[in-house]
RNA sequence: GGGGGAAUGUCCCGAGCGGCAAAGGGGGCGGACUGUAAAUCCGCUGCGUAAGCUUCGUAGGUUCGAGUCCUACUUCCCCCA
C-alpha cells in the first residue's frame, strides 16, 4: 500500500512506544499532545507560538465550526489550515463530545444527533455522513467518527447502547470517508467502565481496519484508576501498528500514566482553559497564580524553561495580570502551560527512545511533589 | 445666617420603610476545571465548635421588639443668602 499516512514506531519501553505519524502536511511525533483549537484557534495563542512549542497537530471541532463560520464557508476560504494559518496537521473531533457536553440541547436517533445551537437555538442535524462531510470541507487530516460519548458513571445498559450505536456510526463514517490517501479517519472505542463492552467495541472497530483508534468516553467523571484500568483493558485489543488516541485527556499525571500504558496521542483543554483561569502547570506541579502568596514573588514560574512566559515574567507580575483579568495574563499562562505540556511530551518521547521511561516518570513525579522551585 | 439630605455588617459601594446577623455588588481569601456553551463556575468573607454573643455615626428616648420612629449632638453633602 502506498498510503501517505504512515505510523511508525521507532522504539518501545514496556507498553509505551515512541514514533511518528507521517502525512502530507507534516509529521506528528508520538506520544503527542494536541492543543485544542475548537473554534479554529488555540485560545489566547498565536499559531506561530503553538508551533514553536513543538506542537505537530492541533484540534478543531465539527460542531462549533459548522455553526460558525460554517463548514462550506471555511471550504470556500481554502480550508481550515489556510483559514486559521496553521499549515500543519489538524485533527477534528466529530461532534461526539457535544452529545455529552450539550446533552440538554440535543436529541439522539439512530440516524444521528439533532443539536439546538447554543448560539441562536437553530436546529442542526449531524449524521455520521454529515460529520465526515464537514470534516472533509474543513480539510481535516485526521477525522473522527461520530460517536455517542456518555458521562460516567452510567448504567451498563446505557453504556452498551451508546457503544453499539457508536459502532454502527463508525461503519457509516468509514463508508462516507472512503479512501483518502494521506488522511485518516479514526474509530472511537466506547463502552463506559465495562470491561466486556470495551473489549467488544475495540474488536469490532479493529475489524473495520481503520487507520487509527481512539479511546473515548474516559475522563468523563470516573476516577483515574478506572480510566487507567480501561486503557489497560482496551490496548491489548488494538493493533500495535496503528496510533492510539486517548480523547480529551488530560492532566500531566493522566498523560504520563497513559503513555506508560501505550497511548500515542492526547488532546485536552486543560492547559489552555486552566491557563485562562489562572492556573499554571510547571515542572514543580501546579501553581495557582491567583493566590496571595505570589503577590511579591519576583521569581519566574520556571527559570530554566525555554519558554519566555515561564522564564522571563515574575510570578508577581503574572499574579497582577490574572487579578486584573488582563488578556496578557491569560496569554502568558496559556503559553506557559502549553510549553510545559510539550516539554513533558518531548521528555516522554526521549525517555522511551532511551529505554528509561520509568526513571523519567519517577523524576517527573518527584518534581511535581517537591513543589515550588528552589 | 436660613433650608434640605446623608451616615449600614469594622476594605469599598449599597438595599433596608417596627421582628434583621441585616439583600446585592465590588474587593479579599480559597477551590474547581480532562474529545471547550468556560476570560467560566463554586465556597467563605462580625465573633464562637455550639447554645449563643456583639453590630447599622454618638448619646438618650418610645416600643414586647429599633438599622428602621422621636430628641440632641458629631461629621459630610446640596440649595438659598
Amino acid at each position: 500500500m502506498s498510503d501517505k499516512f504512515v505510523f511508525e514506531v521507532s522504539a518501545t519501553d514496556g507498553a509505551a512506544r515512541t514514533g511518528a505519524i507521517r502525512m502530507p502536511r507534516g509529521t506528528i511525533r508520538t506520544p503527542a499532545f494536541m492543543p485544542v483549537g475548537t473554534a479554529g484557534t488555540v485560545k489566547a495563542m498565536y499559531t506561530d507560538q503553538v508551533r514553536a512549542l513543538g506542537s505537530d497537530v492541533i484540534l478543531g471541532n465539527t460542531y462549533h465550526l459548522m455553526l460558525r463560520p460554517g463548514a462550506e464557508r471555511v471550504a470556500k476560504l481554502g480550508g481550515l489550515h489556510e483559514f486559521a494559518r496553521w499549515p500543519h496537521p489538524i485533527l477534528t473531533d466529530s461532534g461526539g463530545f457535544q452529545v455529552m457536553s450539550l446533552a440538554a440541547l440535543r436529541k439522539m436517533s439512530e440516524n444521528g444527533v439533532t443539536f439546538q445551537s447554543h448560539i441562536d437555538g437553530s436546529k442542526h442535524v449531524l449524521t455520521p455522513e454529515r460529520s465526515i462531510e464537514i470534516q472533509g470541507l474543513l480539510d481535516s487530516d485526521i477525522q473522527m467518527q461520530l460517536d455517542e460519548c456518555v458521562k460516567l458513571p452510567c448504567t451498563d445498559d446505557i453504556a452498551e447502547k451508546a457503544m453499539h450505536l457508536s459502532l454502527r456510526w463508525a461503519e457509516r463514517c468509514r463508508v462516507a470517508f472512503g479512501e483518502q490517501p494521506g488522511k485518516a479517519m479514526f474509530g472511537i472505542v466506547q463502552g463506559g467502565a465495562v470491561e466486556r463492552l470495551r473489549i467488544e467495541s475495540a474488536n469490532e472497530l479493529v475489524n473495520l481496519d481503520l487507520k487509527g483508534y481512539a479511546i473515548g468516553g474516559l475522563a468523563v467523571g470516573e476516577p483515574q484508576d478506572v480510566m487507567l484500568a480501561m486503557i489497560d483493558i482496551v490496548n491489548p485489543h488494538l493493533p500495535t501498528t496503528k496510533p492510539r488516541y486517548l480523547m480529551g485527556v488530560g492532566t500531566p499525571d493522566d498523560i504520563v500514566e497513559s503513555v506508560r500504558r501505550g497511548v500515542d496521542m492526547f488532546d485536552c483543554v486543560m492547559p489552555t482553559r486552566a491557563g485562562r483561569h489562572g492556573l499554571a502547570y510547571t515542572r514543580f506541579g501546579r501553581v495557582n497564580v491567583r493566590n496571595a502568596r505570589h503577590a511579591e514573588d519576583p521569581r519566574p514560574l520556571d527559570e530554566a524553561s525555554s519558554c519566555e512566559a515561564s522564564s522571563a515574567y515574575s510570578r508577581a507580575y503574572l499574579h497582577h495580570l490574572v487579578r486584573c483579568n488582563e488578556i496578557l495574563g491569560m496569554m502568558l499562562l496559556t503559553w506557559n502551560n502549553l510549553a510545559y505540556y510539550q516539554f513533558l511530551m518531548a521528555g516522554l518521547r526521549a525517555a522511551i527512545a532511551a529505554g528509561r521511561l520509568e526513571d523519567f516518570i519517577a523524576e517527573t513525579k518527584e518534581g511535581w511533589a517537591r513543589g515550588e522551585q528552589g
